[in-house]
Formats: structure tokens, C-alpha cells, sequence
DNA sequence: TCCAATTAGTGGCATATACCACTATCTGGG
DNA sequence: CCCAGATAGTGGTATATGCCACTAATTGGA
């Protein structure tokens, strides 16, 4: 075995962690890519249709992404008339984000095609192994790295 | 235990890793951001520095990454004067990449930074368990997810 | 009641990444 | 020797993401 032909072996986490996210990402997107969407894009109407009509840092938080990012990511789902966003009655700094009918038309659409990607994904590497190293990121996902400031803030 | 409180648990391992992975770069850049460079940045000029004057396409194999890609992220790194290109002698379409006297020096700038991050890391979710994921995450990288397509192509 | 501090989003800007169409080279027949 | 086909990169365009500065609302005191 040559393992210098190998991908990168890097000790690195990080870059551990993005090339396979790139990798991944790249096999999730060929497969749903007739339906148009993105794999990000296809995580993202299926999170906002779980939530009841969630806000969007609520969305934000769950995705662990940044508010702004979501805000962004949410411009071309927006402009294809797959979500739309309102304000919340309580609170007019608070704007809630649902699907439109045709936003989850097309959710239920690409995740047949979706299920086939996971397949065979969990076919490749095993179900449960799948299941461990979903874990072992859910869990990285939720770690907390403060790392202390140099000075202690006043 | 309120899991519903939990980041957003979905089944999909495409969602998960890059869930994990938006929270990890962030971690990652936030403590290598002193030197000015982004952990991808980081990264690549690590790439660069353990091959030898290495040929895009050779990077970007071992990146996993898109070689048009590679050509976009190289740029501001060219530009801020920390990595050259020049043209292969053998074969001209082929483009070598070599760290500047100020690359090599940002990159060991960099890494003190970076084995903070890495320190930190390993110390939360444990040295073992971290390279028990690296190498699930290099499996997944370097994984054939082959579809076959609809027809055999001719 | 009123203002200072906090909170939720927006917009601008920069990098990260991908795909596609195109250009410049090579290479292997014939 | 010459061209058809394969290879290596480039540039354009679009999404993915993050940070920062800024605006709009809300809230908690004094």
C-alpha cells in the first residue's frame, strides 16, 4: 500500500474535517442536483419545515451557522419563491421564515433523491458506522472551544 | 435531557459533517486569525510546503478539491506575496506551486497558532478519539461514491 | 417616562468552492 | 508530420460562509 498516493494525511482536524466535507458535499450535490437545489440548500427548507416557522437566528443556532451567512444562503430560496419571510407579531426585530407551497413541493421532491444519496452513503461505510461518526460531529458541532482572552475582560 | 434544544440532530450525514465543519473552521480561525490567514489558507500552504514545488492538479488531489477552486483560493495568497507559481520545464501546460521566503515564514508563524487550536481541540474530545475521526474523515474522503448512471454511457 | 445596553437582521466585502466553457499543450496513432 | 483526443489551468458565474458596521426594535433600569 502506498500511502503517500493517499489523500493528504494531514494531522490537522480541520483540514481533516473540510476535505471530507467537500468530498461529501460534492457526492450529496451530484446526486439531488435535478432537483436544482444544493445540499445546503436542501438542509435548510428541511430544517426550516421541521421548525414551526422558526426565526431565523433560531434557524441560525441550529445550523450552527452564522446569522448573517443564513441570511445570504436564504436570498436564492427566497428568489425562487421557495420560502418567505414575515415578521413576528411580538417581536418586529424577529423575522420568521416558512416554506411556500412550492418550497415544500420541492423539499419532498428532493428528498427521493436525497434518500438515495444517504443510502448509498450508509451502504458504502457501514449504517452503524454512519451513526457513530454523525455522533462524534453532532457532538464537535456542540462543543465549546472558549479559549480564554488573553486579559480576563474587566 | 432536552434534545430538542440540541443543534439541529438531522439524519443526514452531509448536513452533520458540514455542520461540524462550519463550527471547527470557525474554532480554527478564530485562534489562527492573529496571523492574518484563514485555516484553508493555513492549510494550503502547508500543502504546498511538504510536496515538492507540487503541480496544481497534484494539490488539488490531494486537497480533494476542485482544481478550478484551487486556482481561486491560491490567488490571494499569490497576491499577498506567499506562494509563486512557475511552469513546469517537461511540460508546459503544467503550473508548480513554491512557498515565498515570507510564505515559509508565515507558515511557521502560523503553525504555533495552529497547534494552540489543535492542542485545544484534542484536549476537549480526546487525543485518541480525535484520530479515530481523522481517519473515519480520510475514509470518507477517499471514498468511490460511484453512481452508476442511469445508462451505461456508450 | 426615557435613555443606555442588548438583540435581530441587513448589506458590504472577502474568502471558499463548484461547474462550465475555453485556451494552451501534449500525445498517440496513421 | 499532423491531427483528433486527452490534459492542465483560467475565468466567469453562482452559492456558501464569515466578519464588521449599521439600523431597527426591545428592554431594563434610574
Amino acid at each position: 500500500m502506498d500511502k503517500t498516493a493517499m489523500p493528504g494525511f494531514s494531522p490537522c482536524n480541520n483540514a481533516t474535517l473540510r476535505r471530507a466535507a467537500r468530498k461529501l458535499s460534492r457526492f450529496y450535490d451530484d446526486v439531488i442536483a435535478p432537483s436544482g437545489l444544493k445540499g445546503t440548500q436542501y438542509g435548510l427548507l428541511y430544517q426550516i419545515h421541521v421548525g414551526s416557522e422558526p426565526a431565523m437566528g433560531t434557524i441560525a443556532e441550529e445550523m450552527v451557522m452564522d446569522l448573517s451567512a443564513l441570511g445570504h444562503t436564504l436570498k436564492p430560496l427566497i428568489r425562487d419563491f421557495y420560502v418567505e419571510t414575515f415578521a413576528d407579531k411580538d417581536d418586529r426585530r424577529v423575522k420568521r421564515v416558512r416554506l411556500t407551497p412550492q418550497g415544500l413541493a420541492k423539499l419532498e421532491e428532493t428528498t427521493k433523491l436525497w434518500s438515495f444519496a444517504q443510502q448509498r452513503f450508509e451502504a458504502l461505510v457501514g449504517q452503524q458506522r454512519a451513526a457513530d461518526l454523525r455522533a462524534m460531529l453532532d457532538e464537535v458541532a456542540a462543543l465549546d472551544y472558549e479559549v480564554p482572552p488573553a486579559a480576563p475582560s474587566s
